[in-house]
DNA sequence: CCTTAAACGAAGGGGTGTCCTCCGGTACCA
DNA sequence: TGGTACCGGAGGACACCCCTTCGTTTAAGG
């Protein structure tokens, strides 16, 4: 593959994943061609159609979040230390909404997509059950709120609030969030359903 | 004003608000109106244009979160009660990601704009500087992280979700992200730019 | 019940945007 | 510097959107 060919490449993954984020999986495939600054052709003929480029932007997404769990379970001999290391990187890589905004389109039966989700939901709930087993997380804490704060905190806010500023609002609205997730008699009970993994996912692809 | 007449009003203003934060300023109003169920002449009989429909869907929504923050001061003698209860009202109303969504758009020196918008923020720092006064909110707690966290929360999340799941889902963000506002001195400390009032407002204009 | 004005929905013309292919030009790499 | 892999843009068929015009329906008072 000539140097070219592959900068284009990661470049279309790039902007179909913003794109995808802002305009829901049935944006336009010009204007991500017209933002990565390549010709349409060129889109065409590295992603076959529409579902090819939508399988490519999500195993990218899941591949990086798997590979952010792994490195925060490392680099964090504390599991609270390693939860909250987890979500800061995954924030970062601007890849959380993309996920459950285009599998709601995808075929989820499709093996190596089926393999990395499964494989990024393990490694979430491994943080989660490690951290819960020092007492010091809220019991009541799910994989379902970690994975919709991603979710949420990786939506674009309206108006044209620039990049920078966005990323550290973003981070500070999850530094306020992980500090409420903290073991705590005095806090108030949540009330709501407690979204379990397999609930999540059954939300996602329900039609 | 005929009873179907008013009807038909308020149907399309709740469906505008919700159709511009899913699709944006420049939604379809053809869309509107079939979300309405109401014929395409209706909408432009009572807006004449796009820009019409614009302002009254903030200045109603403007009103509603008025409405609801004087009601959270009188019902609630404690005024982190008062800030909680302020928030949860607001999230029920759904009209918080709309008010920065056509901002973005609309002449915000149009007075009865311009004052709803003054008294709804003046309004929301009271709240918060009562709440301070207190002692058990976090001092770097501002305006912005209130607002964003409203904003953020009135967006929808990706995939066909039931609204009641939604709803739930949301105020249990909600109270997890409110657990974390406490003052608490073992709390990391949160980095980032604290955004007061009157930055949000510009970081929403600057076009 | 019946009238009538107010309110309604649907069709349509002009225009813009999108999808996807074909083909002559460009620039990377040896 | 040559050759080939790669690129960008034009273009036809199609869908959708804006906004107006017009014949039909329906709410509500006498």
């Amino acid at each position: 593959m000539r140097a070219d060919a592959r900068r284009n490449y990661e470049r279309l993954l790039e902007v179909a994943r913003d794109v995808f984020v802002e305009q829901g999986p049935s944006a336009s495939l010009e204007e991500i061609a017209r933002r990565a600054e390549v010709g349409i052709a060129t889109l065409y003929r590295r992603f076959t159609d529409r579902d090819t480029l939508m399988h490519a932007v999500v195993l990218t997404a899941l591949n990086g979040t798997i590979a952010a769990a792994e490195r925060a379970r490392q680099d964090n001999p504390d599991p609270l230390d390693a939860l909250a290391a987890y979500v800061h990187t995954v924030l970062d890589l601007r890849t959380s909404a993309v996920i459950p905004t285009l599998l709601t389109v995808l075929d989820l039966n499709e093996p190596r997509l089926k393999a990395a989700r499964a494989t990024s939901a393990r490694l979430v709930e491994e943080l989660l059950a490690e951290a819960h087993k020092t007492g010091r997380l809220r019991k009541d804490v799910t994989f379902g709120d970690i994975g919709l704060l991603l979710t949420r905190l990786s939506q674009p806010l309206p108006g044209p609030i620039p990049a920078e500023t966005q990323h550290a609002l973003t981070h500070r609205h999850a530094t306020l969030f992980l500090a409420g997730l903290r073991a705590d008699p005095t806090a108030p009970p949540l009330g709501g359903p407690a979204l379990e993994l397999d609930d999540l996912q059954q939300l996602q692809q329900d039609t």
